[in-house]
Order: C-alpha cells, then sequence, then structure tokens
DNA sequence: GCTCCATGATACCTCCAGGGTATGGCTCGG
DNA sequence: CCGAGCCATACCCTGGAGGTATCATGGAGC
C-alpha cells in the first residue's frame, strides 16, 4: 500500500464516481479504478459497493475514509512542522509518560512548554520500559513513570510520592470508610493496567502480598477508563494514584487508605550524563516549581 | 511523497546506518541512498546529518521520526479495524463536536458507545458550520455544537442550556462575587474563538451588545487553553460555559453570573428525515438519561 | 420491452522510476 | 599511509503505474 492509494480513495469516497474522480486526479478512469481494485485487495476488504450507477461506500469504507483523511491531514502538518523546525531552528523536546501520570501535573508542564516558540512539543504514551529505550535512542528527551528500572545510561528522580486512593462502585459498604489494605482484600478486584506488564498491577498486587493478604482478582482492565466502568458496574474495586480522583465518574467514589506509605511514585527519567539543552533547564525549572506547588498542596 | 519513503525513513532513522538499514529492508544501499535523497528534497528540509562515519538526525529529521512512526501506526491499525469491520458488520458511528463540548458529558456517551461491540466509533472535532457539511455528507451521524443552523437536511435539537460564568485571574475584585455583565464590561475582555467565525465568540459579544455595554476585546485566542492562560496571567477576563470550570487551572477562578438567562445552548444535530439506525437509537438512549442527569443537577 | 447512455471493468501497450551492480570518494583508526 | 566502512554517483534493467480502446451492465426513458 502507498499513499497514492490513500489520496485516490479520498478523491474517490468524495466524489463516489470514478469518471469524475479521476478527472479530478488528472489521470484516466481505468488506471484508477484499478488502484482502488489494488488497495480493496491489500486491505482484504470491500471499501465500496458498485453499482451501474456509480459507487457507494460500504460501513468499512467509511471508516476508512475518515480515517484516511486524518492520516493525510497529519502527513502534512508533520511535512510542514519539519520544514518550520528545519528553517527556523527549532528543536524538538520529546516526554514520554505512563497514562497515569497524565491525570496530574503534566498537562501543566507540557502546556507551558508549548508556549516557548523554539520548541516542538512530541508526546508519547509510554511504559516505563519502552521510555528508557526511547530516551537512549533520543526518540523522547523525558520521562514520566512509576516504576524504577536500573540502568546505566539513565538516571531517575523521584518526583514525589502519591498516595493510593481505592477506587469503589457508589454505594460500597467502605465508600465512607478510611479503609485498610486488609479490609479491601475482602472484595475482588479489578486490576490494571494488564498489559503490558509490569506496571502499576505488580505494584498493587506487591502490597498485598507484603502484608500476607490474599487477593482475588475478578477482572483485568488495560486501561483506567475500563477499570474504572467495572469498577461502576460493581465488578470489583481497584486502587489508583490519587491523581486519578480527578476523573469523576458517576458510580464512583474514591476513598483515602488507612495504611500508611501505601504511595506510588512519579519519577522522572532523563538520559544520564548529559549537559542539560535550553529546553531541558525550561523543563527543569518548570517542573520544580510544580514538584513544589504539589508538596506544598497547591494542587490537590 | 509516497509511504515507501516513510517506511525506509524509519528504518534509517533507527539505523543510522544506511547499508545496514538496506540490509534490513532486503534492498541494494544505493537505491536506499537514494529514496532518502528524494523525501528530503520533497520536504525539503535535512533530515539527516551525513558524516563518513553514518548519519545522525536533525531536530527536523527527529521530529519527522516521531510523527512517521505514529503515521505507520494508525495506518496499520486503520486497515486493522477496517478489515475488522468488514468481517464482523460492524458498523461506523461519527461524531463530531466543538471542542467546548467536550468538557461536559460528551465523553460519557463516548464512552458508553465504545462499549457496544458491534460498533466502530469516529470522533471528529468540528465546529458547527463543518458539522452540517459532515452530516449530509455522511461523515458524521451526530452533532453537538453551540449554535442553531438552518439547514433542510439537518434537524437541531436543544439538548439544554448552560449558564455561562466568568473566568477570571485569582484575586481580580470580582472573584468572590456574582457579578453582573456590566460589571465584567468594565474589564478588558479575552475573546475566543477566534477563529473560525462564528462562534461561540460572536455569541457572547452580542450578549454584551444586547445590554448596550460596550466591551474592550485585549486579546483573541483559538483554543480554550490558551484563553485560560490568558486570563490567568491577568490580561484580561472571558466568558466560558459551565461544563469548562471542570478544566482547573491554577491563577483561575470561575464565578456565577448575576444576570439570569445568560445560557449557551448545547444542540444536537442530525440528518433529517432518517429512520434512526440501531446505533443512532442506542445512541440517542444514552443522551436521553444524560440530558435528564444533568437537568435533574446529578452531573455538576 | 427495447434502446440508449452512463459507468465501471478488462485487455493491452508504453515508458518512467524504483531497484540492482559497479565504483568512486571521503573520513577515521591503526 | 593504508585499509575498512560508509555514503554518493553512474548506469542498467524491469515491474508496474498510467494511457487508449473497448466491453459489460443495468437503470432511465420512450
Amino acid at each position: 500500500m502507498e499513499l497514492r492509494h490513500l489520496r485516490y480513495f479520498c478523491v474517490v469516497a468524495e466524489e463516489l464516481n470514478l469518471t469524475r474522480a479521476a478527472a479530478k486526479l488528472h489521470m484516466a478512469q481505468p488506471p484508477l479504478s484499478r488502484q482502488i481494485k489494488q488497495l480493496e485487495s491489500e486491505i482484504g476488504a470491500e471499501l465500496f459497493e458498485r453499482s451501474a450507477r456509480g459507487l457507494r461506500l460500504t460501513p468499512a469504507g467509511q471508516f476508512f475514509h475518515e480515517h484516511t483523511l486524518q492520516i493525510l491531514e497529519k502527513i502534512d502538518t508533520t511535512v510542514a512542522a519539519a520544514q518550520r523546525m528545519a528553517r527556523s531552528k527549532r528543536v524538538m523536546f520529546g516526554i514520554g509518560f505512563v497514562p497515569s501520570v497524565f491525570y496530574g501535573q503534566l498537562p501543566l508542564l507540557v502546556r507551558e512548554l508549548r508556549q516557548k516558540d523554539n520548541v516542538e512539543l512530541v508526546l508519547a504514551e509510554l511504559t516505563t520500559v519502552q521510555q528508557v529505550k526511547a530516551l537512549k535512542s533520543g526518540r523522547i528527551d523525558m520521562g514520566f513513570g512509576r516504576m524504577r528500572i536500573d540502568d546505566p545510561d539513565v538516571e531517575q528522580e523521584n518526583l514525589f510520592d502519591e498516595p493510593l486512593m481505592a477506587a469503589l462502585p457508589e454505594g460500597h459498604p467502605l465508600a465512607d470508610t478510611t479503609p485498610t489494605l486488609a479490609q479491601l482484600a475482602e472484595y475482588p478486584l479489578v486490576l490494571f493496567p494488564a498489559q503490558p506488564r509490569p506496571s502499576l498491577a505488580d505494584i498493587m498486587l506487591g502490597l498485598f502480598r507484603r502484608r500476607g493478604l490474599k487477593v482475588t482478582v475478578a477482572q483485568e482492565a488495560n486501561e483506567l477508563q475500563t477499570a474504572l466502568g467495572l469498577v461502576a458496574s460493581d465488578l470489583g474495586i481497584t486502587l489508583v494514584p490519587e491523581q486519578v480522583k480527578r476523573v469523576r465518574r458517576d458510580g464512583i467514589v474514591y476513598v483515602y487508605l488507612a495504611d500508611p506509605g501505601l504511595t506510588s511514585p512519579v519519577i522522572c527519567s532523563r538520559r544520564k550524563g548529559e549537559a542539560p539543552s535550553p529546553i531541558m533547564q525550561e523543563a527543569n525549572a518548570i517542573l520544580e516549581v510544580l514538584v513544589e506547588n504539589r508538596r506544598s498542596g497547591r494542587y490537590p
């Protein structure tokens, strides 16, 4: 498959007429017809329903059209941004993050950095393990995760420890209490993220295990939203970092835990032994303020 | 430019060595070299710095690499999803929305619909005007906006009226009050979205004008986040729909207005005279519950 | 029910561009 | 100073993208 196919497909999907589409593309109708067929056979799905009176998009074709537009759009903006960067000596700054830190201060850091007009920000959702690799390859310059990983080329800084909270379905017996882990262990658990491991899920399991508590895992989920959905549906309870409580969802209540020291750290990773670039220095300065605010409780 | 270029570029950017990259791509080195040069000349930017000892990514190249990965990834997932749809007779349901409704119940609707396994959801941020066009072309099936637009093929339903609030910088004289529009008119205004018009900005201006109040527009912004940033920086104040107060930002306070009837509607658009598909029926049912919840105040 | 026309599909040809081979030129390490 | 690696250039070859001519089909109009 080539971009040609996508470009042709978009025009045909708009015109729903091969002859007209071909004219618009400044080419003859037969080769266009062939390219479309080729696209369909490569994808392995019918995108159009043919009739003697023109074409109609199948549901798959409709879907493909929508996303093809987005893809072509993204290519255009990417090329344009790369050109800008080459001309203006702007520089890229890549940030990797695990989803669970994106409910806290990270958006503030991103927002601040975006304001700088000499930096092109790139965000990538990556697991902590992937972050290490991405740091080394230069794909990102800073990573935010929740796990410590030993690597000689990467240094990790513990920004702060965030309390864990329990997410319970509304009306749960423990909903208005400050339960202990032991109390929570009585109820089935929704574990997340189940994929890819190791992850916060293992930290959660470790907390129970270290206290000699046996838990029953009712359900696994890959995304926070799914996990919360399962909790709201009363399939189980789960533990989440405090920042997640910003995600208000009908049918969910968050409660603090009685056990002291039940925390999940937020860890910033950088390449070791590298002189900080100007942008890195700016990022560090912003980060310092955010962490300070957080410690002094200015952000809930 | 063709996908081939992007695929090659990605491998080269990872290997940083044309010979090895060529081997990985099962091709000879010279044609690869040529394709990369061709890509660079088409983009009009150097992506690599050549040396006798291999290649290095320029900042633009780094940026391009990151986004190229995303593009290729998106193409893969799009193709896979289209295949799934063709096999399983899933159906597409497209939703268009203006940014300001995305802070309210819309995410709940999206979340519910995503759970259905016979529907492939497509979201598109579109202005109300674009939504009408997208509805007609079948790109989306339902649109959420804040403006009434007369079109014979589209029917609009007023879901509810949402109070407007003022967003003020922290410490503003009116911060702890319930001000009137007349009081607010004394201060410079941050207008948004400035592009594309017509938009909420015109509704805001209309509210002042209809009361015979003259406002000074200190600054225009295109995005909510920018607007709030400007407000936080004390460049002016602005009006926002109530749902926006979910966006907590340091340095911003939201206050209700004293004037009654200062509201911004949330309007749902659909194609007129079309028998609702099963998915549309499900969406309508969910919507009804959400609107009911909203009216009875169960969602803040 | 027949014809006509619009539209997509098929057959076959042409030619350009993508890929191959051979080789040159540069830089760094020993 | 020489050899090893690496990328660039020159030149050739072939597959496939695009063109032309034509066929097949089914709905509109009489």
